[in-house]
Parts: structure tokens; sequence; C-alpha cells
RNA sequence: GCGGAUGUGGUGAAAUUGGUAGACACGCCAGACUUAGGAUCUGGUGCCGAGAGGUGUGCGGGUUCGAGUCCCUCCAUCCGCACCA
């Protein structure tokens, strides 16, 4: 009987679906196991073959896990709000429900054909309202609350206001950019719209004014994470800075909480450094300096008023309080309002001049532009809080206004730009390390002694911040303080495919939707787009359309894509609750993500706000951990193989009829190869009467008489005017070819599914496109047309996606399962290729033809041999200490070495291939499964079968193949009984007659014996 | 510039604690069977060399009886961050 892989898989699936063997429930007696993949977004696309990488490998270790008895939760849904199918229904008018749907469907077909062992039953949706019910709610939470740093946790905003009512908020300490303080009796005073502003600073979700990533060309507002090099991560669009009213998250309360987790998850270095550098935490402090003749400066100023407004200190912050000494100068922000008030009227057209030019400069051309130092004195002076010294003040836009205060004390001798800003303007440069030369560059070093610096004199940088930050507070002047950059989060997004928000305005003031009313559906609007007055979508929805509305008026923002993704983990313990988003019952079984796969491309954006939310879950004690995901393992990317045509061009073909059209010719890599390699760089053969003359020329189609060309490559030219000459019907006449030219020519992607092997498929070629039709080709002494090839990204536009369904048609989902593992560590990149596919599905067809004798199948009861037994074991071994440290390609390669070895032994043995069988379920579900009911068991039974026990009984040796070396180099093999002392084979060593030749008369100055190990002498 | 990862045959790779480098597979070569093969089976295959042998894990150095593995220097590729005070 044949492996028959199309009718095993089929017959197999249909059971897996109609017996709902995947289905699991939770049992408090066994031990939960949590694997995940990350979301997927239904694209219109499919799936390619690079997105199975990691389901494959979660499916294989589910399965490991719960052969080994645990419940494992291994769920799969869609993240399927999204921009895509938005911008599909803009173009066509279709709801972009309905093609969510469509696309969902073909996702999940693709799923199904590859035999994942997902419980279904628990598929989420993130735009189903079943689901998008709970997003809102969270997001209500989330407004009702602030973060408290005394209690360190998100505290309900009622806490607050009652504080407000009996303190006000001077002894407050919480997470929020309000400064201004007010006491209890204000506060009671202010009206209801008034007491909101104050709250919305406070609310972790909050309405504000803020300047948000506008991408005019998408219509929407975006996240700092969306936006890469100035441009949107979707679709590559310019990003400018708008003002506008937006929902924003404040994420910057779990900044500290967010990088100290870090330390307690399985992640990637990689992954968590990318998180660090986007929490961006500083430790320094901040100094007032103040500013010299400040009172004059006012009655000088052109802008009086301004100047009063503004303090006259300058606040800085910096992370090397120890270096104040060394403060020679100061530079601000140019676009920092201050600036007006303390520039002098000498200096205000230089100032003015440079502020204009700074402002012209987009914050790509700023920061492309670094090199270039700019500046300008403001002719004003800050006085040095110790020294009491003049410091002057300039302005440079190498100080950034959004980052600190926007303002920076220069420390020349320390800091590499500030060193580069005081050379160019030729300021003062103060060296204040000991022992330390500053004349070519910044020392940045912290190793260096304090000098020249008063009571930090001699310390050394750690002890003299400590200290330093210590005067400055007890001086007043300053405090310690820590900084962080990551920003809070804009969380509306003014498209139609997304969540809608659970708010009603009245009078301006937004209101929380009653739970009752919960979810708020997405309305019905007329068309995808924005209203005429730039309103979102949402805004085009009739009264009725809403399923309810209350006050003025909804909410027309909707949530972004990653407020759905950011707790869809805790939805599949307990997807159809509708009560509450997850009861706590079963998150406090299924607990956390035991393990976590998926590409390492979110690295700043869903892995930040799950883990934002699930904190904020915990702090409000819904959920009994504040990490999400323990163990994260990031799949690498598989790229494309792309195939080339090369077409030669012409410069110049002449015909006896130039009315026919000259046609497309294509030359084979290996032949475009050998011509390139000779000493041709361009030709012209030309045909009088009928003899040929060929010329070589150079690049300038120059004759070249000097070179003198070899057979072979008048060979090569002989066989291009063959060619062509055939296809043009033999009339042409001359013909001139420039071979630098095809270089510089990008070569042509070609379908690969028109390649086998690198070898073209001409006819299916030729009908690909109409201008190939009639194509000709210079080929390989054989007649093949071989495409050259390289490694790229898998896109439709380079023509090189290889979906999974062709591979499963041809070799079976099995086979490509193990295939996938085989190409290589997960984590890493790799081409794919398919030239190695057949080398596995070989592997299972020997599989398959252990348990079959003639075509029969036919196992033996006999008692296993010892060999058998060893081969057995040494896979169990091996199986487990792979699959403990996610090493999923050499475990195929362990099977294939056992299945080899229980070929070489001719083994039929039920009980060896019983185990084996058990062994390789996690890889290869449907065969193992088919070949499991044939060894007798009931159907469906192997995904709970005992995972076989590793016995070390069965792998031990009397005797041990010795390498035996001299000086450490490996010259023979000796097989040697373990249980010799050391002395016995030194004995028996000395006396192999090999020894001797190797000693060549010598004697061993040292012998290295490690029983069971080696044998090694030192000559 | 900073940080992270990687570098081993023609190719994908293996070598888990420092102990026979290249397992396993592709490809290639030779052979068997076959009307045929993208089927199956057998043998070979790092490089140089006829052979003995030499040589070999990006380069150079070090530690060690012994280094792909540990340490130092440099180089290349990929990814992330980048005036963050």
């Amino acid at each position: 009987m044949e492996y028959n892989f199309q009718s095993i898989e089929e017959k197999w699936q249909k059971f897996w679906k109609e017996n709902q063997t995947y289905k699991i429930t939770e049992d408090p007696n066994k031990e939960k196991f949590y694997v995940l993949d990350m979301f997927p977004y239904p694209s219109g696309a499919g799936l390619h073959v690079g997105h199975p990488l990691g389901y494959i490998a979660s499916d294989i270790y589910s399965r490991y896990k719960r052969l080994q008895g645990f419940n494992v939760l291994h769920p799969m849904g869609y993240d399927s709000f999204g921009l895509p199918a938005e911008q599909y229904a803009i173009q066509t008018g279709q709801h972009p429900a309905i093609t969510t749907e469509e696309n969902i469907a073909r996702y999940r077909t693709q799923l199904d054909k590859i035999g994942f062992c997902y419980d279904w039953s628990r598929e989420v949706r993130t735009s189903s309202p079943e689901y998008y019910k709970w997003t809102q709610w969270i997001f209500k939470q989330l407004f009702d609350c602030y973060y408290d740093n005394e209690t360190n946790k998100a505290e309900r905003i009622s806490k607050l206001v009652t504080r407000f009512e009996t303190e006000g908020n001077a002894t407050l300490n919480a997470c929020s950019d309000y400064e201004t303080i007010f006491t209890a009796e204000e506060w009671n005073a202010f009206s209801t719209k008034e007491k909101e502003a104050i709250l919305q600073e406070y609310r972790l979700a909050y309405l504000a004014d803020s300047w948000v990533n506008w991408c005019p060309a998408l219509g929407t507002v975006l996240a700092n994470d969306e936006v890469v090099n100035g441009v949107s991560e979707r679709g590559g669009h310019p990003v400018e800075q708008k003002l506008m009213r937006q929902w924003s998250m404040r994420i910057k309360a779990y900044a500290e909480r967010l990088l100290q987790g870090l330390e307690t998850v399985d992640w990637t270095d990689s992954i968590k450094e990318q998180q660090r550098n986007w929490i961006g935490k500083s430790q320094g402090c901040s100094v007032k300096f103040e500013i010299a003749n400040y009172e004059l400066r006012i009655a000088n100023s052109i802008n009086p008023q301004s100047a009063i407004d503004n303090p006259q200190f300058i606040e800085v912050f910096t992370t090397r309080p120890d270096t104040i000494f060394g403060v020679s100068f100061m530079v601000l922000a140019p676009e920092l309002e201050l600036v007006q008030s303390i520039t002098t009227e000498a200096q205000r057209s230089e100032v003015d001049a440079y502020i204009k030019a700074a402002s012209l400069k987009s914050e790509r051309d700023r920061q492309a532009d670094v090199k270039n130092i700019s500046g300008a004195f403001t002719g004003a002076y800050a006085i040095h809080p110790f020294t009491g010294e003049q410091i002057p003040i300039w302005i440079g836009d190498y100080v950034l206004a959004s980052y600190g205060t926007g303002a920076v004390m220069a420390v020349p001798c320390g800091d590499q730009r500030d060193w580069d800003f005081a050379k160019h303007f030729n300021l003062p440069i103060k060296n204040i390390f000991a022992d330390t030369d500053i004349s070519e560059a910044a020392y940045a070093e912290k190793d260096a002694i304090i000098a020249d610096s008063d009571f930090l004199n001699g310390l050394d940088c750690k002890t003299a911040m400590k200290k330093a930050i210590a005067i400055i507070e007890e001086k007043g002047i300053g405090k310690g303080k820590t900084n962080y950059r990551l920003r809070d989060a804009v969380f509306s997004r003014q498209r139609y495919w997304g969540e809608p928000f659970p708010v009603y305005y009245k009078d301006d003031v937004p209101y929380l939707v009653d739970d009752q009313h919960l979810p708020i559906e997405l309305p019905e609007v007329d068309k995808y787009l924005p209203t005429e007055d730039g309103e979102p979508p949402l805004a085009r929805a009739e009264k009725s359309a809403w399923n309810y509305s209350e006050g003025d008026r909804m909410e027309f923002n909707t949530m972004p894509g990653w407020a759905g993704s950011s707790w869809y983990f805790l939805r599949y313990m307990d997807p159809k609750n509708e009560n509450e988003f997850v009861s706590k019952e079963k998150v406090d079984y299924w607990k956390n993500v035991d393990l976590y796969i998926g590409g390492s491309e979110h690295a700043t954006g869903h892995l930040l706000y799950a883990r934002f939310w699930t904190k904020f879950l915990h702090d409000q004690g819904y959920i009994p951990f504040d990490e999400p995901f323990k163990k994260m393992i990031n799949q690498g990317m598989i790229l494309g193989r792309s195939s080339f045509v090369y077409r030669l061009n012409f410069s110049s073909i002449l015909l006896e009829n130039i009315q026919e059209k000259i046609k497309e010719v294509f030359i084979s890599a290996t032949f475009l190869e050998k011509l390139l390699n000779s000493k041709i760089t361009a030709f012209e053969v030309i045909k009088n009467n009928s003899e040929l003359k060929i010329t070589f020329l150079d690049q300038r189609a120059n004759y070249q008489p000097e070179i003198n060309f070899e057979k072979k490559e008048i060979e090569y030219v002989n066989k291009i005017w063959n060619d062509v000459n055939k296809s043009h019907g033999h009339k042409c006449v001359a013909l001139r070819l420039d071979l630098s030219f095809i270089l510089s020519k990008t070569p042509i992607h070609v379908d690969i599914s028109l390649v086998d092997n690198d070898k073209l498929d001409i006819e299916a070629f030729k009908k690909s496109r109409p201008e190939y039709a009639n194509a000709e080709f210079i080929l390989e002494e054989n007649g093949d047309y071989i495409c050259g090839s390289e490694v790229e990204k898998m896109s439709k536009s380079k023509y090189n996606v290889q979906t999974p369904d062709e591979l499963v048609e041809k070799f079976g989902a099995d086979t490509l399962r193990m295939y996938e593992m085989f190409l290589g560590p997960l984590e890493q990149s790799k081409p794919w290729d398919t030239k190695g596919i057949t080398g596995v599905h070989g592997f299972l067809k020997k599989y398959w033809r252990l348990f079959h004798l003639n075509g029969n199948f036919e196992v033996s009861d006999a008692e296993p041999s010892k060999e058998a037994m060893k081969s057995l074991h040494k896979t169990i071994k091996k199986l487990r200490d792979d699959l403990d440290r996610f090493s999923f390609n050499t475990g195929v390669s362990a099977f294939m070495i056992c299945v080899n070895e229980l070929t070489d032994q001719k083994c039929n043995n039920r009980h060896v291939l019983e185990q084996l069988t058990i062994l390789m379920a996690s890889y290869a579900p449907h065969v193992t499964e088919e070949l499991w009911s044939k060894l007798g068991h009931a159907a469906g039974t192997l995904i709970d079968a005992t995972y076989p026990e590793f016995n070390e009984a069965h792998l031990v040796e009397s005797a041990y193949n010795y390498p035996v070396s001299f000086n450490g180099k490996m010259r023979f093999v000796l097989n040697l009984p373990l249980d010799l002392s050391i002395e016995q084979i030194q004995e028996q060593v000395m006396a192999h007659p090999d020894t001797m030749k190797w000693l060549e008369g010598k004697t061993p100055k040292k012998y290295i014996i490690v029983p069971g190990k080696i044998i090694n002498m030192v000559l």
C-alpha cells in the first residue's frame, strides 16, 4: 500500500473537525500550558509559506505538551479591524465586514489544510461586536482610572475626586502634566466642565489637544510606533505634526514598570533592548539657572508680557550633575518661547534668522543633518548657581524642544555634541576631569576623577553625582529626577473600520456610555470617507444608524488597531462570556501565555501596549499576573528566492525586411555568465553575402584589434547570431550587442511558478504575457533556459511568493510541516527553497514503509531487538532535549536518523514503531494518526497517548570507539571496552601498531586519557 | 556613532558541558532496476594531492594536552536605535 497522503490528510482533518478532537476545557486536575501565535490580520493575499512557520512550531510544541499530559490552550483568531479592508471599501463601496469575512474564510481554509490543533471553538475576531464590546469596556475602565505614584498602581477616579474635594491637589503624587495647584475650596467651586477638564489631565484614557502625527494620505493620525523615518509604516506616506483634539493613553505612567517588567520575561535581548530604547529612561537631576539681569531684560523687551510670563530661570535636565562645574554655556531649542524674551536687540536679527531657518527644516532633515553644526547667540547670560559666573545662552537645533525642558547646560569637556558646538563657535572649554586630554574630543567616559569643581574635587563620577544632587536639592535649585522618552500613545483614528468609542458628548464634555448599552456598534454610513468638513467617516452616520446614542453626539473617532490586540489573549480563555471580558475562574486557571510565537516587528507596538493593558488590568484586580507573555520566540522571516530572465538589448539589429518587428530575445543565465566571464564586452556581426564578419568592440563601440579572442568566444558569438537569426526567419544582416548594457539593466523577475529547479518552462513563459508570445531564447547546450536567482523578501511584485497550498497538494501537509522545520533554526531568517522538500517527503515514505511488507500493513509482535531499542531511545532523548530548547529543526533530523537505522535493521517491531509514532505525532499528525489507528488504536486517541519515557539502560554500551590523537590531531580510532582503567587504556593504545607509526620513535611526554571520551598524546 | 544578532562544504544546516568538524537533507558524480522518470535502490562526495599525506569553521592573535565552542583585535552582512542632554 502506497503512502497516499492526500486521502490520509483529508480523512483525518475531517475526523478531527467532526469529533472536535482539539476542543479543550478547563481541567483543574491537569497542569495548564498556554501556547499562542501572534494575532494575524487576515489580508486579502492569503497565507504564503512564511506565515505558517511560527504556527507549525507552536503547533508541534502544543501537541508535545499535550502528549506530556498538560492541558494545552492553543487558540487562533483574527485581528480583523484594519486599513486594507477599509481602503478596499473606499475604492469599491463594499462594506469592510464583507471583505473581512471573505479573507477570514480563505485564511481558515488554508490553515485547516496544514492540520493545526487549534481549538476553533474559541476563535475570536476583534471586529465582532461580541468581542469589541469588551474592548470598549476596558477603555471605560482606563477612562475611569488615574495613576497614583504613591500606591504605584492605577486607582479609580472617584478616589481622586474625593481627594480633590478634601485636600485639593497640592500634596497629590499622581501621573499628570497638570501643574496648577488648587485647594479643596477652589475645586468645589469649579464648574462641571472645569472639573472634567482637570480630570482629563489625570485619566489613563484622556482627551487632549496634542501634537499628533497626521498622515494626510491616510486621513488619520498615527501612533509613534506607526511612523518610521517620518513616513507611515503602512504605505510609506508622509506624516506631519498637527495639533488635534485626540484620545490618548497615559502609557507614560507605566514607563518604569514596563521597564522593570522586562527583567522578568524570557524574550530575546534584541526585543527587550528595543523596548528599553523606546522607553528611554535617563536618570539625573534638574537644575535651575538664573537669567542674568532679568529685570533689565523685561524693561528692554519688545514683548514685556512674554518676559513676565516666562520664569526668570532656565531649567535644564542633566544626567551628569557631577559635571556642573564644567558648564561654560547653555543651549536652548530654537522654538522655545523663552528665547524671544531673553534675546538682546543686538542679537535679535541673527536669532530670528536662525529660528526661521531651523523651523523650515523638517524633523527628517534635522535628523539627517547631524554633522552640520549651527546655532546663534542670544546675547543673554545665565548665572552659574555655584560659581556665580556669567555664562552665555545660545540656541541650537541640536537641542530638541520635545525632550526634557528643551534646554541643556553645555559641558563641552564631557559631551561630544557640546564639545563640537563649542569648537565651532569658539566657546570656552573647561576641563574638570583630572588627567584627561580633551584637545581632540570630549571625555565622555564616567571613570575620571573630578577636578576644579569646588566641593566635588577628587571624587569619582558616581560619588560626585550623588553629592551634586544632594547639594543642588539643599540649595533649592533643582532635584534628582528621572526622565523617560516614552510618550503617551494617541488612541483615536479618523477611520471607519475600527472599534467605536463608548463615548458621547454633551456641551463638548465627553461622557461614558453606560455598560448596559454596550457594545456601541459601528453604524452604517453611505461612504467610508471623511465628511466635507473633515470629520471622520462615523460623522456621516444618521443618528438612527447608531444602536445607541446619547447627548449632543456620539464620538466619531474609532480606536486604533492595537486596541483589540492588546487583550485578545485573555478572551481566548473565555470567548463566549457575555457578562465579563474573562471570568475570574478561567483567567486564574489559564494565567498568562507560556509560549508566544511571532515576528519581531511588533517590538514597540503591540508588545508594549499589551504589556501596558495587562498591568492596568492587574492593578484593577481583574487578572492575577502583570506580564502577558512569559516566553517569546521570534521566528525569522522566510525570504523568497526570485528567478530572473535576462533580455538581450541589441543596440543595433538590421534585418533584410526592416518592417519586421524585433522580437524579445532572452539569454539563459549560465550562458550569459560564460559570456560575461569571457573577454567579450561588445561585438558586431555583419553578414556579407554568405560570409559572417565578427568584430569585437569596446564600450565606446570602437574596434578592438589588440585582444586575441579564443575559439570558444567566437563560438559564443556564432551561437547568438544563429539563435537570433533563426528567430527572425534568417533575415538578419547585422547585429550589435553590448554586454555591459545588459548588466546595467536590472534582470527581469519571472514568476517562480514558471520555473522549476532554475529551468524555465518556456512555453508557459511565452503565454504569461502577450509581449513574450513571440519571444526567442538563447539556450544552453542541452536546450534548457536556466534562470538567474536571488534571495529577496517575499512579495507579489517580485513574483516569488510561494503559497503553502500548492505544496500541500503536491507533498502533503505533513511534509510541509516537517520541511518548514527542517529548514533551520526557527529564529533565523532564511530563503525559501523547495529543493530539499523531496528529501523530507522521501523520509515520510520511508517511515510509512517500515509498517509495510510487500505493500501490506505488517508489524511484528516479537521482542524488539537491542539495537532497535537503542535507536528508539536515542531518538526519545534527542527529541525531548530538542523540543525543550525549541530546536525544531534538529528534531526532524533525529527522526530521519531513526528511520534510516530501523530500515537498515529491517525493524517492523510493534513496540518500537508505536513509540516512534507517538514521538512523531506532533510533527506529522496525519500520517501518524493513520498508522496509529492501523496499529489497532481508537481513532483520534493519538493526541492523548502516553509520551514515551526515556530509559538510559538502552543506550549503555560496553565498548567505545576512542579517537586517538597525537598533539591534538586525531589519527585513528580504537575500539576498547568501556570498563578499562586509564592504565589499561594506555597499555592497549601503546600496543597498537598505528601508535608506533605516529610516535615516530619518540616517547609521549604526556598522556591525556578521558575514559569514554578521548585519548591524546603529547609528543 | 551606539546596541543586538550572525559568519562552518556547491546549498539548507549539525556539533547541547572545550573532546572524532560537516550529522541529517538537497545538489552533484557513478551504478542498478525501468518503455519512461521529478519513482525506487546502492556507492561516492569539504578543499589540495595520483598517493602518502597536508589543510580546513570570516581575518589575525591568545589560553589549553585539545578551540567552531573560551578571551582579545579586526573585517563583513543583517536588524534596531540615533542629536535623548
